[in-house]
DNA sequence: GTGAGTCGCTTTTGATTTGCAAGTGATTTT
DNA sequence: AAAATCACTTGCAAATCAAAAGCGACTCAC
């Protein structure tokens, strides 16, 4: 299929995709790094589609690849800017989703925080980001 | 698969998925409402795969169905104001798109018209889908 | 009013992709 | 040295997909 020069074909050929998109949403709002972290998230995703959603991002640059100097058997990723450029879209995609979703169990005090003022909802993700990579980063 | 509370499944659960996802830029962006304006998008999209898309979406509440009045024969859908809140997270995602993909065919004034004003750029493109949707409105 | 389209699907038929379970091989740990 | 951990791979049945043909309800030309 050609996926080239639309805007939304180009989002959609990266995330438009349950498990890319919940991967996305674990390593830059969850913190998670290690391929081990990904595997426990609540939806169960199974290893060998984790593996090949990690291969995917990982070509299409939103992810980098290292292993773990410390204990070379383990592996972790980092979002990369492209990937943190996504914050704004993602947190309007849940800001939407907070609206519409009866059932949400997002915090009551989540949407009003973005809608307020985005760019510094998006400063502060990038702040958590920071704060979870910091360890890794010494590392290597 | 439990898509319950997050709001990150949510959106996945509703356009997390290729086609949803070119269908909703149709009819958000592109004017279509016509059952055959979409079989003959660019990508080709097969009909099982159209009238399955359509049936999820008018039943997550996105798109309403009618039969044209004048032509019984054909059907036409139009956005709900759930999928027309979409906007500001389906601009959002273009932006990303056109600063990331070397190869975007959007026109360049896009992305600043967006980044200036989110709100004026989501107005504008409310008054687009007005447009589109006026004559069908007029028949029902 | 009849026959030839048009339109919006549905069905059928393979091919591809998925989820699950069971490996595998490279490290650590004991 | 043996056992456990970790990040994947592999094999397979089941679900999903694209492509093509079929179908019934219209609509139009004559």
């Amino acid at each position: 299929m050609e996926w080239q020069g639309c805007p939304v074909r180009y989002a959609a050929g990266i995330f438009g995709d349950k498990w890319s998109f919940v991967l996305l949403r674990d390593v830059l709002l969850h913190g998670k790094r290690y391929y081990g972290d990904f595997l426990a998230s609540e939806e169960g995703i199974s290893t060998n589609v984790l593996a090949s959603r990690l291969a995917d991002l990982e070509a299409s640059g939103m992810l980098t690849r290292h292993q773990d100097p410390e204990k070379r058997s383990r592996v972790f990723y980092l979002p990369t800017r492209k990937a943190r450029d996504l914050l704004p879209a993602l947190l309007a995609m849940m800001v939407w989703s907070v609206d519409h979703d009866p059932d949400t169990k997002a915090p009551e005090s989540f949407a009003p925080f973005v809608k307020q003022d985005m760019a510094r909802a998006v400063r502060w993700y990038e702040a958590q980001i920071d704060k979870a990579n910091a360890p890794l980063l010494d590392k290597l």
